[in-house]
DNA sequence: TATGAATGAGGCTTCATTCAT
DNA sequence: AATGAATGAAGCCTCATTCAT
């Protein structure tokens, strides 16, 4: 063994050592393997296999596969709420702010399939994990609250119609946004791939701001 | 044994020798399981036993669990494209031929979720078995075939803006109609389940309508 | 459907109602599928594949696998021991006549690698099924007796030393012919294929021939 | 449950944890069960039966049904190479290897027959998976290259007549030495079993070592 | 904290065979 | 004489999980 080899091995034992580094480490690969193949798809196994550590650990630390699923599953949705943040919609006019948001939104589910995709599997499974977890119930109440702020701000100064519901904004946001990633196999196996070309989803995000805004903007 | 379980025996025995019935029930309750609990979740067991037939039947008729899979993808397929057939846009005028479409496209999805289910489940699988079927790509080329005519009218007519494009229109109206179904599990558990009662989703088609005549017609 | 077809459906169709040709029919494909996969190997669905009948119909004849497997070892014995009488011991002197019969018993196996095969899987069955067999016991108590005169001849012409065995004989001469046969398959895995050329083929007889009168003809 | 089989229990908890053993008790039932039966007629379940470990372990150790008889095979050639090893030619004038070698072989291939069965099998199969194995061609090149040396001494002393080729040599003797064991069923259910006696076998191997040796030693 | 060895339960599939006409 | 439809039994294999250290 050459020593180049051993101080390799040694900084792999070091982060053995380490539980947090060991427990993010099979977290992330969880993520890519629930996302690519679902729950029952994946395979203990393979989450394992692109991990730093032996199977045992998943257990050791998560207990059984379910566990790991829902640690994935929350890892996921704080990690996308956490890019979401980066937004200051208070900086902006309201009809500036919801297109932003609108776009953002857009863009921010392109650049993270694999949650889009936790997402899907976690409704194929009639979101019973989800429903457990308060972790993810926290995070989605922000998203909200930030929807009623904009609404207020945007009613108030006239730009938005009357009786704009954050709740049903939020879905004709994510509708579009989500749609997009999760259905991009089969709409581009249908259909062609020209609409995720980067042009293709550029026109798509235009396509997806105008019909926000079409319908909460004021005529 | 009672008399009604005879004659049901005997309702049984007359299906056998009838493989067109014997072929349809399998598919029918492999619809259910599959979309119910995904390609790896669901258990030809499971299917078996929601049939008329026994498990050997389905390995006599559809070989394995993907042939099987593959001819309940298309089934379901078939069911909401025929479902579809029964609104006759030219009928209407292109502007209430696109409300129409988008309202009708909204609750036809809704009065389908196996369908929907088994969309998402594909794409969980990357769309791999729908692209291998013929069936399934020419149902979809008449679908936009259908829209690219409406748009021919349209725009003839002044109502639309010039340069709608037909596989754009039908990610929009998919968009919302297939998210309002597939996302329903994560969408209630997160923020309620006010959005999916007959109220609620009455909204929704509204807005769905609003948001997709805005883009689309000319102001 | 074009008349040539229908000719070709009516000649097919007149073979059914040949009971003995459709016999052979299925036995000879059930020859060509036991000696390519052997016994277990070989599958009922297989057979009937190379049949011009439907499977059904080797049940209406054989009973079952066991009972084809058997009748198509007895034919395949018969077709052989056939092709042996061909050759005339008597009307050669001893030492030629020993000559002609290896060298011919040589030849005559590689011309039939499909006997050879089946007498292996018979042999990896324990020769259950042929020691129940009468025929094949009577076809091969000629070939003992052929060879019994021979040695008689040789031995009076002063040309074979004394005390030769007719069954030793018929061991010495099939043991180099049968597994020229038998184990082609490993032996030119492991050394070549050089000794299965037409000339290595050659030179083997050759050895062959000079192996068995090395050890039969006084010196 | 008795004291002795309690003894036995524990024994056989002793030999959990050593890999190594389980996997040889795996490999040596496997022999026994592929050679008894053939690589389709052989089950799992029966050679799990014959080890003192689960089903399961083999598919642990050997991935499947196939692996494992590769390994068998390889482990069933490795054995008999092993055992040819124990005979010295080199000590021996080369007549008297040569007399000593063809003896030696018919008697170490009578020894195991599980063996020859495996070839036999093997030859079924078509040498697929012999072919796929460089264990065993390399154990087989090491009984090509004795051969080529005791051939160099005999034509160097004069007792060998010229052109004795190293592989036909091997054909010859594998000939009687293989088919004496591998057809040995059928041949003794045909022609009796008088040949398989002890005695028979004695004046069997007489004729093997006068046929090779009268074919290749100068006359 | 960490792990290689071991496993029970259950899933998918094959195959010879029979049923009903 | 002939057959398409149907099937029970049994085989192979996978997978999450636990044992023993």
């Amino acid at each position: 063994m050459t020593k180049a080899l051993k101080e390799k091995k040694k900084t792999k034992v070091s982060w053995k050592q380490d539980p947090d580094r060991v427990k993010r480490d099979i977290v992330n690969a969880a993520i890519e393997e629930f996302a690519r193949s679902g729950l029952s798809g994946a395979k203990i196994d393979d989450i394992s296999a692109k991990t730093d550590t032996s199977k045992r650990m998943i257990y050791y630390y998560f207990g059984d596969k379910i566990g790991l699923y829902e640690r994935a599953l929350e890892a996921a949705y704080q990690k996308v709420r956490d890019g979401e943040r980066k937004l200051d919609l208070d900086a902006l006019a309201p009809r500036d702010a919801l297109e932003a948001l609108v776009a953002f939104t857009f863009d921010h589910h392109r650049r993270n399939p694999d949650f889009i995709r936790m997402v899907m599997i976690e409704n194929v499974h009639h979101a019973d994990y989800l429903r457990q977890s308060e972790v993810i119930r926290d995070l989605n109440a922000g998203a909200i609250s930030r929807l009623e702020n904009l609404i207020a701000r945007g009613e108030a100064s006239g730009d938005f119609r009357p009786g704009v519901d954050a709740t049903e904004l939020h879905w004709q946001i994510s509708a579009l946004s989500v749609f997009n990633v999760s259905n991009k196999p089969t709409f581009s196996a249908l259909f062609g791939k020209s609409i995720y070309t980067r042009a293709g989803q550029s026109r798509l995000r235009d396509r997806a701001v105008a019909m926000v805004l079409g319908d909460v903007l004021k005529r």
